[in-house]
DNA sequence: CCTAACCTACCTAACGTTAGTTAGTTTATC
DNA sequence: GATAAACTAACTAACGTTAGGTAGGTTAGG
């Protein structure tokens, strides 16, 4: 399937370039067609963005649903670990999505419509209200320091995407390492006791 | 001086809009020239985006260089409070220096030279050598937990970059508040003694 | 069983627009 | 009157997009 391959080429393009610095031209060439053949499977450049994005979307999605659903049984403190830890490993396994998904949240193109990135928002507030509500559980068994549980998970999002970003601009190897110091930090502070 | 007024406007349009996305046609309008005037300022497009980024990573070094130099006298760990506060108060206090910033770095434009990437990397290099030390230095106190001292700091810089990155996706107000917050999770850690 | 119609996926050619850039000329300032 | 900074006009190259055509495979009718 052309469409198919498409996609994947210009998922490739869009996540390296961005969507303006990218040409049908070329998103063309590297599947071995000419750039009008697109539009046999696309009706525009912003068309076969928008299929793109929907994939990222469900996947983002899907991603972190299966790392909710993957630590269920755990005490709250761990299933934190275990959701910060399967989010890592999820877009650390792909460099291409990471750059997409980070392009797609922070920078969308100015063509993309408002649903794009609303829908991308609602998605990270239900993720956000699973951290909470995770959170809050934790609180109540007495594992986790009271606390504002909102207030939270979004620190724990901004530790996870700042780790991402990271890991997007340096390509050194020892991410799971920095993944996991990172975590324990967040986990234990990083102060003494009587300090 | 309308190579000042065009470095600012270009910033701007670049932080929104991105190089690929910015027409020179845009900038000159903004400042009321016509689009060929801009050469006799600046001898291209790229020529521009440079002068842009030369600023842009001068005023990053400032920023960090006086964060150190004023807490200086603090002990450690207040020392690194009052460096992730005042660079997050910096970064938030004007927002398209920001995403200006984050393009830079996490998406310089193809056509950028690798010249700039690496005077970005190496002034983070050095940034983050100069956190490592503090966190050695409050180890040698006793203040802080004994631990890998360039780690730490590569956790600190991706929590601020996750906070800063939610910044300018989020445009709420109470950032401060949330700053705070995600420094508490830093230092004290989220979980209870005898948890 | 043949053939006529149709569909899909590609092609070439060309469209109109916009991009960055250059050349040559005018305006204003010191 | 020289110099800097603006202008108009125009260039080339590239962009997304449309039109029209062709080859191959599938389907329907006599």
């Amino acid at each position: 399937m052309t469409a198919q391959r498409l996609q994947e080429i210009a998922l490739r393009f869009f996540a390296d370039k961005g969507y303006d610095g990218t040409s049908l031209a070329d998103i063309a060439g590297a599947i071995g067609i000419k750039k009008p053949s697109i539009y046999a499977h696309y009706s525009s450049k912003l068309d076969l963005f928008l299929a793109v994005a929907d994939t990222a979307l469900h996947d983002y999605r899907q991603s972190w649903r299966r790392a909710l659903d993957k630590g269920e049984a755990l005490p709250a403190d761990r299933r934190l670990q275990s959701l910060f830890e399967e989010m890592g490993e999820h877009f650390l396994a792909d460099r291409t999505k990471l750059a997409f998904w980070i392009r797609l949240w922070v920078f969308p193109p100015a063509d993309c419509p408002a649903g794009v990135r609303d829908a991308f928002q609602t998605l990270t507030g239900e993720y956000l209200a699973e951290v909470a509500a995770v959170f809050r559980a934790g609180m109540e068994q007495g594992r986790l320091r009271p606390g504002p549980a909102d207030d939270l998970a979004h620190a724990l999002f901004s530790l996870l995407v700042g780790f991402l970003i990271r890991a997007h601009a340096y390509q050194d190897t020892d991410h799971l390492r920095l993944l996991r110091q990172t975590w324990d930090c967040f986990m234990f502070g990083i102060k003494t006791e009587d300090g």
